[in-house]
RNA sequence: GGGGCCAUGGUCUAGUCUGGUAUGAUUCGAGGUUUGGGACUUCGCGACCGCAGUUCAAAUCUGCGUGGCCCCA
């Protein structure tokens, strides 16, 4: 930590997995030190950023007529192995607690569709309580085998699930066109993560799923990182937990089951990852846990107080303003220089700073610094909370543009196995006619994962895009475009 | 799933090849001088990842474990 021009060493662009290390621990968002492979303790400027991020995705959860629950961590072996493909696809990474007497083993839930269900079977009777709407915070277990990486693979995750249930196939789709317009509203225009909304592959949807959407962010060394996904339950699942409910002509029928799992904590990866720069974090202005840092300085004269108490007065009025109007301020009084406070909350990625001493208390306006532009204005000290509010609104608006501009030329067009393999190269996202996203694509694919280390995410599930020519892997007619990159 | 690199005060690091109780910086605590873009100074606290082996003697050599990082499939 010696006198630099940026405060890393590491470029984010030439030398991304360093870069990323590195602000987890300066800035102080994660410790790997608790010493357990793949679980990480996540300090307090990483657990309020997740807070605010939680606040929100549960009051667009809210807004969509979504109820909260909270379900028990652990869910009895009987439950968790009664649908097959089910058991299959997690069994393999379920956390077990042996040590709990009992006709069942326990496990930790590595996800809570066993859970949910159970209770479904009880709780839905009628056409009356459909559709049901609930989801939960919770943290889930896997015990992933591959390398793990903080927040962007822990054995230990925190999101939200949510498990709906319809009367109607139909309504359950719409629901997952729900689901996908959420992560846009939310995780694209709220947290500045862009992404592509994939319909994943047959041999790759959620173990258990007639089909699953999956939103596919892209990280700054071009790597793909699979988001919020959202499933439509296949009805053997429904039926495996005998879910049922009565119908208004008193027929008895099964429910469509739908579940959505945002993962704030992998969200968080991508934020940090797409709006970080050289010196540090750059917080989208609605999740920062300090919205405005506020750096006194100490007057000039030898009247005053040292800290910028001097001032002191002054900076207690634009606090209260601040507040007053719901943005979160600080006010760092500490002993340290100003210089040195302005390296720090600039690294910790506050959006906005404003600097206060004798000469703007005689003019009174204060010079605001712009965390991602670095620009100094001149703002005058009563317009300050609404010109921070109107400031904080663009500010978000430039980083979302940023990351989109970024997203924007990833997705490249290919043609044949050399153009694929050149795009993955380079960082980017293939997107080429392929033979079928059904299971006899799988070859394919896996041809595509062994030869080009590169996974197939899907087809878009927002557009219907029109296959042409032959697949270039195999050279049977393609029938579905789909995307494919390299991935986390 | 396969391969490689690494582990020394809170953090970073020298020492490891060639075995003899550990270097420097920073942080932290106390004091002084400072404060408009990473200040200076005095004093102080603080470490060889774990277990076993070889040896008179292990941070150093060997084995196993644990954890971290990177690459490939």
């Amino acid at each position: 930590m010696g006198k630099k021009k940026t405060t890393f060493n590491i470029s984010k662009i030439d030398n991304f997995s360093e870069w990323y290390s590195e602000i987890l621990n300066k800035a102080e968002i994660t410790d790997l030190r608790y010493g357990v492979k793949g679980f990480v303790v996540i300090r307090p400027w990483g657990a309020r950023i997740i807070d605010k991020m939680y606040r929100i995705y549960e009051s667009a959860l809210r807004a969509t007529g979504h109820d909260p629950a909270v379900f028990p961590a652990v869910i009895p072996e009987g439950n968790f192995k009664r649908e097959s493909s089910h058991v299959e696809g997690f069994a393999p990474d379920v956390f077990w607690l042996e040590s709990v007497k009992g006709d069942d083993k326990l496990a930790l839930r590595p996800t809570s569709e066993t859970a949910f269900y159970d209770m479904y079977n009880i709780w839905i009777r009628s056409y009356r309580d459909l559709p049901m709407k609930i989801y939960q915070r919770a943290n889930v277990f896997r015990n992933e085998t591959k390398a793990t990486r903080p927040l962007i693979r822990s054995r230990e995750f925190h999101w939200i699930e949510a498990h709906d249930a319809f009367a109607t196939k139909k309504d359950a789709e719409e629901q997952v066109q729900d689901d996908i317009r959420m992560t846009e509203e939310v995780m694209h225009k709220i947290f500045g993560v862009p992404f592509l909304p994939m319909k994943r592959p047959q041999w790759d949807k959620f173990p258990g799923a007639e089909y699953t959407v999956g939103a596919d962010s892209i990280m700054p060394d071009g790597k793909i990182i699979q988001q919020p996904s959202t499933h439509l339950i296949s009805q053997s699942f429904v039926k495996a937990f005998d879910v049922k409910f009565v119908d208004e002509k008193e027929k008895e029928k099964t429910p469509w089951l739908t579940c959505y799992g945002p993962c704030m904590s992998r969200i968080l990866a991508s934020i940090l990852s797409v709006h970080g720069d050289d010196n540090g974090l750059i917080l989208p202005y609605t999740i920062s846990p300090i919205q405005v840092i506020v750096v006194p300085f100490s007057p000039r004269d030898d009247s005053g107080e040292p800290n910028g108490k001097g001032v002191g007065d002054a900076v207690d009025k634009i606090r209260a303003d601040l507040m007053a109007e719901y943005i979160d301020v600080k006010v760092d009084d500490s002993d340290k220089r100003p210089g040195e406070k302005f390296f720090f909350w600039e690294m910790k990625g506050v959006p906005f700073r404003i600097e206060i001493g004798e000469k703007e208390l005689e003019s009174g306006e204060v010079i605001v610094f712009i965390r991602d532009t670095k620009e100094k204005i001149s703002v005058s000290i009563k317009d300050l909370p609404e010109t921070i509010k109107n400031l904080g609104a663009e500010y978000d608006e430039r980083l979302i543009a940023r990351a989109d501009e970024f997203f924007g030329d990833k997705v490249v067009d290919c043609k044949d196995k050399d153009t694929i393999k050149k795009a993955l190269d380079s960082g980017k996202i293939a997107r080429f006619s392929f033979c079928s996203a059904e299971k006899e694509g799988a070859e394919c694919a896996e041809y595509v994962e062994k030869e080009l280390s590169a996974r197939v995410m899907g087809t878009r599930a927002d557009l219907n895009e029109k296959a042409s020519g032959k697949c270039p892997i195999c050279g049977k007619k393609a029938s579905v475009v789909v995307y494919a990159g390299k991935s986390y």
